[in-house]
DNA sequence: TAGATTGTTAATCGATTAACAATC
DNA sequence: TAGATTGTTAATCGATTAACAATC
């Protein structure tokens, strides 16, 4: 077995020009040099070139990548040539909003396990799957074999939801409440906070009133 | 000036800092050491005192910092001592989830401009705001004096947003749509990726198939 | 004074990027 | 062969963390 050191950031790269390549297909285009997907990315041709080689060697020197071949290859690196279905807690607007995303259909998830504790929504069927009260978490997610849980509750009931996800045998955890939770170690937890990149955008907007400079490392 | 190179990740803690801090003074916590300030946010102790090294000194040696008045420095630090405007295009279910969103409210900012091309949405009122068609996005943006724009439409029509809101003012984009954006170099520009989000968890959970490792770094 | 905890330095660690040989 | 572009090494750059003096 091969030991390699991949960076996360290169993970979330990888998912990126991957989406770029799809789209690319769309318009037709065959071949592809790293300069051009980096464009696509917004990062530096170097790094396109670098992120790839951790997982083998995909391009042709002179000429440059398949679009088609080289977005099979990273779809299949993150485990994308298999489907996926998802547990969602919490179908509030953000639920919605993660269930009905364009972005996730086209990538092949499929949400088969829905909660609510709402009791409006409770019993309501969303594309044919039916919003359960969250106290079933456990029973159904594990019934479903459900690997991966979204968290879209808000952050008070965030902590509940993981622990339940968590008994109910899911491997990995998406949360977007805001708030830091604490699962087993071996469960794989992704943070994704809404208001935490708009607060990033005031600190910067507001720098010159500060007086602190930014770092080279933020200019594009 | 003092001239400071904060790092971006820097600015993103401080954000989560914040956050627990407010939860804490609610909870009736008086002073607080760097280690629980860690724990609560998921991060090394010393990783704390750094961050907020970059900006000053808060806190008493042999004693901690003092939970509410180190939340309003970095309040002060992140520009959330003022209001901010915030304007919205795309009021689908993912427009509608950051429009709604507490965590929002609860930090001050005020959606004052909200755009969608449905003719079903349009001259709708959202909390006393009228939602306008894209087309007026310049005209309404420089009224208004939004700073800040949320990008919340398709991947397809969100160049175009951040293009007229760019014409109409604002230095700062917050992306969610799931393409890379170009804009001009004085805008802050930040993309959250959902999809990226979710496959970075299917990549870990299926490493051990394709033989990859994980780098220590990740290990909790 | 003894114990606790900050603020900061220096070491470590990891990620990005430039440069270039390999090769189509 | 000349031009283009990859794959990879080495250098650079930046971020994290350990350690400890300062000090409450």
């Amino acid at each position: 077995m091969r030991t390699l050191k991949v960076p996360e950031a290169t993970i979330t790269r990888l998912s990126v020009y991957s989406r770029y390549l799809s789209k690319l297909k769309k318009q037709g285009k065959i071949t592809i040099s790293s300069t051009d997907i980096a464009v696509g990315a917004g990062v530096n041709p170097a790094q396109v070139r670098k992120d790839l080689s951790f997982f083998g060697e995909f391009g042709t020197r002179g000429v440059g990548y398949d679009v088609d071949q080289l977005n099979w290859d990273i779809l299949k690196i993150l485990s994308l040539d298999e489907e996926w279905t998802v547990a969602l807690v919490g179908f509030g607007h953000l639920g919605q909003a993660v269930t009905m995303h364009r972005v996730f259909k086209e990538r092949g998830f499929n949400f088969t396990s829905i909660f609510d504790n709402d009791p409006n929504k409770i019993g309501t069927m969303v594309e044919g799957v039916e919003i359960l009260p969250s106290e079933r978490i456990e029973e159904v997610i594990s019934k479903n074999k459900n690997r991966i849980g979204i968290i879209t509750v808000p952050a008070d009931a965030a902590q509940g939801a993981a622990d339940a996800l968590v008994k109910g045998g899911v491997q990995a955890i998406l949360n977007f409440a805001p708030i830091h939770l604490t699962v087993p170690q071996e469960i794989e937890l992704r943070e994704v906070d809404l208001a935490v990149n708009l607060e990033v955008l005031t600190f910067h907007l507001d720098i010159q009133r500060q007086g602190y400079s930014r770092p080279l490392s933020f200019i594009r």
